[in-house]
Parts: structure tokens; C-alpha cells; sequence
DNA sequence: ATCCCGCATT
DNA sequence: AATGCAGGAT
């Protein structure tokens, strides 16, 4: 059975969904963010940054470590997120807090030193490459595999599935980051745990489909 | 495989 | 009362 290319599985996405949209807010709130949401959704984090304005990471390192668990209380985990947002802020410092400095380091550096956080697995770390460092390093999260799986591509482990993204597009972050938005609204509103496979673009070449 | 946390939804 | 949510660490 001939299986969609990721180009292929890309633009019928962009039929379904309409042009994707962008992980929002400033280069930092999107690395808070990405921690924030973890296992988490995201109308909590809407409620944190509404009652918390846009963070800035001088006043973050400034602030007692109390006061910044409460602050990101309503996404839950707050003593451990609140570790990991503390890392990743000491972690920018070495950059001068300036995104267009820490844009110029390589790519495969950057990741290395975000995987070395406390707090910070492949999956935070790639979205934060993507978003705010403006990198090309494909986001895999539980919807891509379960969409993938679905599909019968038949990938045993995140490399095969990174391969398959990063071997098949342009390496354009601008590209990584709307595939990803992308494959999040689908797996919301169609692959989910139980699938809702009416209207789904994927009806006819999906063999997990339940009609 | 299991536990971690807070809140919304059902 | 039970489940689920842009995960990570052990």
C-alpha cells in the first residue's frame, strides 16, 4: 500500500485546516509557554499569562521561587515547572536574554544544552527550537504518533517518525512549526483517542479509519 | 510502567 | 466520581 509523502500529508492537512497558525506571543512567553503547557491545556496557560502580563526574564530570576509557583499555579506541576522555567531562563542569560544571539548558535548545540534542563525532553525542546530559536527541528508529539500509526506508517520509534518529516520538507522552521500546529488541530478535532473520522481528510487512505 | 499537579469537562 | 489535557523523570 502506497502511503502519503510528508508533503503530501502537509498540504491535505492545509486543505482540512486552512492556512496554520503560529505559536503566539514573544520569543521567551512562547519558551515559558512550551513548559507551561506540558501535559496541560492550554486555556490554564491563557489564565496564567492573563493574570501575569508578558513575563520578563531579569524580573523571573529576580522573583522569589514561592512567588513564581503561585504565579503558574493553574497549569499544575508548579514546583517542578517552575525549576524548569528558572533553567530555561539561566539558560537564555547565557545569551544575553537576546533571541537573535542565541539564533546564531547551531542548531544541534542548542539542543543539546535545552535537553540538559531539568524538565526539558524532546518534545519541549524541539517546539522551542521551532518557535522561538527558529530552527528546523521537527516536533513529535503524542498526536503525530497516533496519527502516524493510524495512517499504517508502521514507525517503531521518534527517529524513524523525525526521518520521515526531516528527509521529506524543505528544511524551513516556518514549515516544521505549521505541520505541527497542523497535526495538533487534527488530532483534536478528528484523531483523537476515539476517532471522529467523518470529515476527515484522510478517510480514504487512512486503514485506521472506523466508519 | 508509573507517578507527578491543577483545573475543566463530562 | 472519573477522565483528559501541547510531558518529563524515575
Amino acid at each position: 500500500m502506497e502511503r502519503l509523502t510528508a508533503q503530501q500529508v502537509y498540504d491535505r492537512l492545509v486543505e482540512g485546516y486552512g492556512k496554520p497558525r503560529w505559536w503566539p506571543g514573544t520569543p521567551y512567553e512562547i519558551m515559558v509557554s512550551a513548559v507551561l503547557v506540558q501535559n496541560t491545556a492550554w486555556t490554564q496557560v491563557e489564565k496564567v499569562f492573563a493574570a501575569w502580563g508578558e513575563p520578563e526574564p531579569a524580573k523571573v530570576l529576580a522573583m522569589p521561587v514561592e512567588q513564581l509557583q503561585e504565579t503558574i499555579r493553574p497549569c499544575g506541576f508548579m514546583k517542578a515547572k517552575a525549576a524548569t522555567i528558572r533553567a530555561v531562563t539561566e539558560w537564555y542569560r547565557r545569551y544575553g536574554f537576546d533571541i537573535e544571539q542565541a539564533r546564531t548558535a547551531d542548531q544541534h548545540r542548542l539542543r543539546r544544552e535545552l535537553l540538559g534542563l531539568k524538565g526539558i525532553g524532546a518534545e519541549t525542546a524541539d517546539a522551542m527550537l521551532v518557535f522561538a530559536l527558529h530552527k528546523p527541528s521537527f516536533v513529535i508529539d503524542a498526536y503525530t504518533r497516533r496519527f502516524l500509526d493510524r495512517m499504517g506508517y508502521g514507525f517503531s520509534d521518534d527517529r524513524q517518525i523525525r526521518r520521515f518529516f526531516e528527509s521529506g520538507l524543505p528544511a524551513d522552521y516556518r514549515v516544521y512549526g505549521w505541520y505541527h500546529w497542523l497535526l495538533l488541530e487534527h488530532g483534536k478535532n478528528h484523531c483523537r483517542k476515539q476517532p471522529v473520522c467523518e470529515g476527515c481528510v484522510f478517510s480514504e487512505v487512512c486503514p485506521g479509519r472506523a466508519l
